[in-house]
RNA sequence: GGAGCGUUGGUCAAGGGGUUAAGACACCUCCCUUUCACGGAGGAAUCACGGGUUCGAUUCCCGUACGCUCUACCA
């Protein structure tokens, strides 16, 4: 049968796709791509007030970037238009007025105000938090409780009302998740669900069982944070008499907090000093930029292993997968059922294997804006790309460049005396003067040259090579880090190495 | 309070009636490198607790504890 994997989202108050959210599109990706199935991305604006502008296209720029959604599949776009649930208003309404009619929903006029009193009027010691259900619905102003004339006029009067589910007593209601396995639940113990609001759009029950309907959704994944509310949904599959058509599930475990316990937030981000958003997001409401992992210098191959690591595993050693890999290797059934902390430290770890293993031309494109950013500009794309990949094991996000490849395409703004100095002395000084002199000479100018030179000097002058390396290293690069000297030396050429040399004698004399 | 779900080192985790209970991150020691990393060798550290079942439970069952999620006209 043709698999039909679809992921829901909705845009959080402030906006932002968190790592839970980009690792439920990412199983869904990779379940809809084992199936060669369909894959559908929605995204939800069921409430006006906190829809946030520019979410849709951030989120779809997000997927993007991890290689989720292809550039030509816009993430409402399809054969079963409209796909906004704003649009899809009317649909919603018919089926719940069905349910009504069918005596599966009844209408409730409770204000919100109302609806404050029952929960302080029946809040007792055993029971902080009453609810609307089975005993307290014929304690309400409904159409249980009205009489059926009282109900018309209301609704003609044009009373504000909303629809709510019906929760039959007493019953057991389960399904069969393919992460845990059968799940069942009381229906006593569950509320009567709003279905449809005052303000005739649908909340996420009705919708996403009449969507997943419609649009012949077979499998569909969620966090867990929905596992309660499943009985509610297959009750609606079942009175709408799709029972059979009803997609299977899989609830996937959360992605905690690093330190204690909970669900891992933004805050928690901002706390601990790491990202939570897959990319840079500002909160249109505050202006307030939220970090994203791809700025951060995450590269999308290591985003996603990293994701798709937390919380599943192959059973094997392997720990560093491509996308081509997971899509062949990953199984629901190997998926965890309890939640995984965040640990930042082996996110970065990921970064740096993928760093390492892709070739720099891969992500020079990126690298070079941070150059630039930095005001470094690079003319040469090729010896850059070479650069990167002699730096590039010492890279753990693609930021770290900056430091580590700088000084290759500009001489240090300072160098580090301060390592240098202690050790320092006049025979030093003229070491170098003499070796710059016999580099403006040198025939060949290659790594190899440029260190015997250095050695046969030093000996000459009766210096141990070893204490003029790290001199010399200070003076070009400006630290203590960096590939072999030579090696450096042979890249930036014989003039810049000796006016850096002069210039890091100069520094030192001063 | 209730319901659902969960619990292997500090973290991610493999495993699963009999094992020296893998591996990775982080940490520590050493080697390599006269820089910083990479790499290599080693170290410390784990089956939440109590009852069963069994010749034998970390593994199966039941309790307890703990944690999380939900308990909105939010998703």
């Amino acid at each position: 049968m043709e698999k039909k994997v679809r992921v829901r989202f909705a845009p959080s108050p402030t906006g932002g796709l968190h790592l839970g959210g980009v690792r439920t599109v990412l199983y869904n990706y990779l379940f809809a791509r084992q199936h060669s199935g369909d894959f559908v991305v929605r995204i939800e604006d069921t409430d006006q007030n906190r829809y946030v502008a520019g979410a849709e296209q951030y989120i779809q720029d997000c997927l993007r970037w991890c290689g989720l959604v292809p550039d030509e599949s816009p993430l409402h776009g399809g054969p079963f238009a409209p796909y906004r649930q704003s649009e899809r208003k009317e649909i919603y309404r018919q089926y719940a007025q069905q349910l009504v009619d069918q005596g599966h929903a009844y209408y409730a006029f409770d204000s919100s105000a109302e609806l404050e009193e029952m929960r302080v009027k029946y809040k007792t010691e055993e029971n902080p938090s009453p609810q609307y259900n089975h005993t307290l619905r014929a304690k309400m102003r409904n159409s249980l409780t009205l009489g059926q004339q009282e109900v018309e006029a209301l609704l003609t009067e044009g009373a504000p009302y909303v629809i709510r589910i019906k929760m039959p007593d007493n019953e057991t209601l389960s399904m069969v998740d393919l992460i845990r396995g059968e799940v069942s639940f009381n229906s006593t113990l569950v509320d009567d669900k709003v279905l449809l609001k005052a303000d005739g759009m649908p909340t996420y029950h009705l919708a996403v069982v009449v969507d997943d309907y419609l649009m012949k959704i077979t499998h569909a994944f969620r966090g867990e944070e929905w596992l309660p509310s499943a009985p509610v949904h297959i009750l609606l599959w079942k009175y709408l008499g799709w029972i059979e058509d009803m997609p299977q599930w899989a609830h996937l475990p959360l992605i905690l907090k690093p330190d204690g316990h909970g669900k891992l937030s933004k805050r928690d981000g901002d706390r601990l000093g790491f990202p939570v958003f897959a990319m840079n997001w500002v909160d249109p409401k505050t202006n307030e930029l939220i970090a994203g992992f791809r700025e951060l210098g995450f590269l999308p191959q290591a985003f996603c292993n990293l994701l798709a690591v937390l919380g599943w595993n192959d059973g094997s050693e392997q720990e560093i997968f491509s996308m081509e890999e997971l899509i062949e290797k990953f199984s629901l059934e190997k998926v965890h059922k309890g939640g995984a902390k965040f640990d930042y430290d082996k996110a970065k770890w990921f970064n740096h294997e993928w760093i390492k293993k892709l070739p720099a031309s891969q992500y020079s494109n990126e690298v070079m804006e941070l150059f630039h950013k930095n005001g470094i500009e690079i003319t040469d794309d090729a010896n850059f790309i070479r650069v990167l990949d002699l730096v590039k094991e010492r890279c753990f996000l693609l930021t770290d460049f900056v430091q580590q490849a700088a000084f290759f395409f500009s001489a240090p703004q300072q160098i580090d005396v301060a390592s240098i100095q202690p050790k320092w002395n006049a025979d030093k000084a003229f070491f170098f003067d003499i070796y710059c002199e016999k580099l403006t000479v040198i025939e060949e100018w290659n790594a190899a040259g440029i260190e015997t030179l250095l050695k046969e000097t030093a000996v000459e002058k009766n210096i141990k090579p070893g204490e003029v390396q790290l001199p010399l290293r200070i003076m070009l690069v400006g630290g203590k880090f960096g590939p072999p000297v030579f090696e450096i030396a042979e890249i930036i050429g014989k003039a810049e190495t000796i006016a850096r040399i002069r210039k890091g004698l100069a520094d030192l004399d001063g």
